[in-house]
DNA sequence: GCCTATCTGACAGCATTATGACAAAACAGG
DNA sequence: CCTGTTTTGTCATAATGCTGTCAGATAGGC
């Protein structure tokens, strides 16, 4: 089961992004398509890209802030500069940036193509880490991945499939905030987007199980704005 | 903590080598070097390299074929092709080969550096060995923008989103004075304005933190009429 | 169709952020 | 140096918008 691997275009010559997002399109992959600076960091903020290809003369702030911008707040995510300057000056601004990648064009399309899918391939590694632990401590009690139970003195805690998925993915970023964005990635999936209450809803459930005081959590910590963060006492 | 990288050079035009070599020595990397294709796999199999630099015209295999023999045994580490040859063919014909990126001569010397630098923290990541980079020590103080936290001897102090943000700008453009028109877009974004007392009252946060004294900082410089800049120390 | 799991929408409460007032400092020009 | 003007430091208070919470709706498996 591949997934549909998502891309950010940000490009103002509306033939050239035609071409890329047909291109792209035959390779499988889900096009969306900004035309300026202020809508690509937009849709950057609602939605999740597994890369950006992005033009670095658009209109409305240029491709170089943009990117910047973007990397104040997400360090992982590819980021390939297209621009029609090919200095060395200006490939060394897109990289300092805090892009990956850079292409001048015009490009061989053969060469995006592959960029793109080495791009993308990296970014799945840097950001899909599978640690395989299947149970773990806390405190006196006892959960355990396999059965979907937490275990303490008062007897048995069945956890549904998604409390599972959302505690496991909790703990194995335990002490680093998890974004709202990433819960929903890596629970609910790509394209599913449930109302911001339901990840609150699991917390809250979280908390019940593990006795904790909403106002002063132990382990379950809000980050306002952004997300929550697992704490071991 | 910063552990040293090894990088293998493969390149026989031994004046071109001895350039590369001294600069990535400035840099902080250990240079293994190898002469030609034959003795680039003996001794990536025998050492273990954060990076391969790799000519594609040497002696004894081509560079295409030393990567993809690499490629059949290690799927990971980063591969920076480095060529005379600068056709859409010829590096379409050397990703495909698996390298991660391409690099033609003569290149621009901070490129060069600036693409091993981030082909080597990707490696990092995909291999697991650091998770991210997003972290700062200041004094006797540490910044962690993954938790959000800045920790000292008196414990804990939980940063809000937006004090990360901007204390996270404010250190990447270290030594470098950030105009109060730059923090509002890029902290706030484009289309808001908050009056300018809002951004004092940050600094003015981070002034507390720090435990600076606001007449005479040692972090938080203001610069009149345009920003404010942050120094180490 | 029933039962459980999951989702939604409303609302209260509150943390964070923004504002406005004023004091203090920096600067420019005489 | 003095003075008027502008900018920054500081704080109390207001506004905003996110999270906690819950009851009821919906969906999905059997």
């Amino acid at each position: 089961m591949s997934a549909i691997y998502r891309i950010l275009l940000v490009e103002d010559e509306e033939h050239l992004a035609e071409v890329i997002r047909l291109n792209l399109e035959l390779e499988g992959y889900k096009v969306i398509y900004a035309r300026d600076g202020v809508e690509a960091l937009k849709m950057f903020k609602e939605e999740r890209f597994n890369l950006i290809l992005l033009d670095i003369m658009i209109p409305r702030l240029t491709g170089i802030d943009v990117c910047e911008r973007i990397r104040l707040e997400n360090e992982d995510i590819p980021i390939l500069f297209l621009s029609a300057k090919n200095t060395g000056e200006d490939r060394v601004r897109g990289l300092r940036a805090g892009a990956h990648d850079y292409l001048t064009k015009p490009f061989n399309l053969e060469e995006l193509l592959l960029k793109v899918s080495i791009l993308i391939k990296m970014g799945l590694k840097t950001t899909g880490e599978i640690s395989s632990f299947n149970n773990y401590q806390l405190g006196d009690q006892f959960i355990d991945f396999d059965t979907y139970t937490i275990t303490n003195q008062e007897g048995q805690i069945q956890l549904t499939k998604k409390e599972a998925l959302l505690l496991k993915l909790l703990i194995e970023k335990k002490n680093q905030v998890v974004s709202r964005e990433e819960i929903l990635e890596k629970v609910w999936g790509y394209d599913v987007f449930p109302s911001t209450r339901t990840i609150d809803n699991f917390i809250l459930a979280f908390r019940k199980y593990f006795k904790e005081n909403p106002r002063d959590p132990r382990y379950f910590h809000s980050v306002r704005g952004v997300g929550y963060k697992f704490t071991d006492g």
